[in-house]
DNA sequence: GCCTCAATTGACTTTTACGTAAATGCCATG
DNA sequence: CATGGCATTTACGTAAAAGTCAATTGAGGC
């Protein structure tokens, strides 16, 4: 929790590091967890002793795996996700490929998008149902 | 597969029922998968003998389960949100729990939301980075 | 009545995404 | 220096959601 921070210019600093609790208590997971996630290469923090520390670019890429997990994307998935987000190749058929696999991606986005709207539509009338039928029992709402 | 329709009314007909196959075929799952369904209590095919007769309220039960499948939902919360689309409660006290668990449901699903619309938009920034780099690299796109 | 194909059942296996326990290290504090 | 608190490693465990396989069983066609 000491110094810690980097100057970025004009003052303004930001945080180095961050311990494996500080991160588990932000992203309300465990410790295995985060353990995990390096297992699967997801993160890559480097260490003081064994101890680990995990940098700003850690923490931004431990956000996006929550944000695939929320989604219902499996570890492998999210792995594949990250992957683009990475600095581009720098071959022509590689970044083909890669701009193929980013658009199957955004297609399989697409369709949770229609199955999210139709999902939230259900809900509604479901809601809908469940208001009137108070109303019907003359319970003011 | 014989005559197996109903009339509806005005010479307008649809299917009675459906076969296990068929709808393997259909929603591309194993039968396997329907089993555990029925098991699971998800969906409750009729019977002649021991074959099993989906009907459109099944088959439309089974598109539902895919499109929470999709969403990442698991077995039980799909089952929750079932419950939800299913005839509203008698109770005035049911209905009211009912109802804070649908806007639960969507809060949940608006998160969701957010977290598609975030990482379709940090696709299109990997993809825009790929097409520029193929751009620099003089391909004709 | 027999044959064959599709369907059923039950048991066992697999994969994913961690949980949990045990043993131990590191360090600050009273 | 003992204590507490967080950290690490290794190993084994587990729940969910099916997959797979083998052994029947039924139903329709000839």
């Amino acid at each position: 929790m000491a110094g810690n921070r980097v100057e970025l210019g004009y003052g303004v600093t930001m945080r180095e590091y961050y311990s494996i609790t500080e991160l588990t208590r932000e992203f309300d997971v465990s410790t295995r967890t985060l353990r995990f996630y390096e297992d699967e290469g997801l993160v890559q923090p480097v260490r003081r002793g064994r101890t680990r520390l995990f940098r700003p670019s850690d923490r931004h890429l431990i956000r996006q795996i929550m944000r695939g997990k929320r989604l219902g994307f499996s570890i492998n998935e999210i792995r594949e996700i990250i992957q683009m987000y990475k600095e581009p190749p720098g071959e022509v058929g590689q970044l083909k490929l890669m701009i193929k696999r980013i658009e199957e991606k955004r297609e399989d986005l697409r369709q949770k998008r229609r199955d999210l709207e139709e999902t939230l539509a259900e809900l509604d009338q479901a809601e809908e149902s469940c208001v009137e039928r108070l109303v019907e029992l003359g319970v003011n709402t």
